[in-house]
DNA sequence: TTGGATGCAAAAGATTTGCACTCCC
DNA sequence: GGGAGTGCAAATCTTTTGCATCCAA
């Protein structure tokens, strides 16, 4: 898409077909994919892709704020494309991460905390999801 | 200490020189410490401790709910003993993980979100520490 | 006695790094 | 042309696992 091209180079990075396809499949993916999970999605249409290259274009546009970094699954990171506000629910069961809109804390205008610079807060809960609590 | 004999005996857990260590020691730190950490304390004093009982005994902990398992720290499990209710703030420049006391989240009674059953809530931030600042 | 706990070492994953080659600007 | 980006492979680090031995109850 044109879009991405102008929004990658917006984030002062040099636009190759790698970061395309990968912004391209980020931006669209709300499963809150690993870098794994990245990297095999995007390896499909791009068998030449390196891991590394995943790896690497991941971490230029969570700084560039482009998507955002998880710290919810306790084995890996997972990346969300939404910037807007809100909450995440991890089943400890199935392992996925669910979205929950509406944010339930106080927290997103605070900028210090305790003399501390804050620059992201996350919300997490954790616990069996509905599908895996009927079984 | 003769209270950790029977706090590790109510969990549900047989009671060895090993748990005793690495409890007492887990119980006293607020660092939040990973589980290497741990093993490099504890086996100051017990250098016969295996890294795979620290490994086992944590999870063991974390199970019975002495311990909580936090997921803030990008790279690995940190840990805390402080079960009461709090927040965390993580620095990302020198990687410390601060508590946070008075909790600012509305979050804390919730049973239920979106039809998942909550177990445990995490309210995490991350910036610069007030000590990293000041560099 | 006996099932759970431990120690050791190897394995499995996730993430990072070094380096030569490539190609965007 | 030059420096950032890429691919590949090896290295690092965290966490898990298998198994023989040991010991708390």
């Amino acid at each position: 898409m044109e879009g991405d091209f102008k929004k990658i180079r917006g984030f002062g990075l040099k636009v190759t077909p790698q970061r395309l396809a990968i912004f391209s499949l980020v931006k669209a993916d709300r499963t809150h994919p690993s870098a794994q999970e990245v990297y095999q999605e995007v390896a499909r249409k791009h068998p030449e892709m390196s891991f590394a290259t995943v790896y690497n274009t991941l971490s230029k546009l969570v700084e560039a704020g482009a998507v955002q970094e998880l710290n919810i699954d306790p084995d890996k990171k997972r990346f969300d494309p939404r910037t807007s506000l809100h909450d995440h629910f991890y089943c400890r069961v199935c392992g996925k991460v669910y979205d929950v809109d509406g944010d339930v804390s106080l927290a997103p205008n605070i900028k210090t905390i305790a003399g501390h610079r804050v620059e992201t807060v996350q919300l997490t809960f954790k616990g069996v999801c509905e599908a895996c609590s009927r079984k």
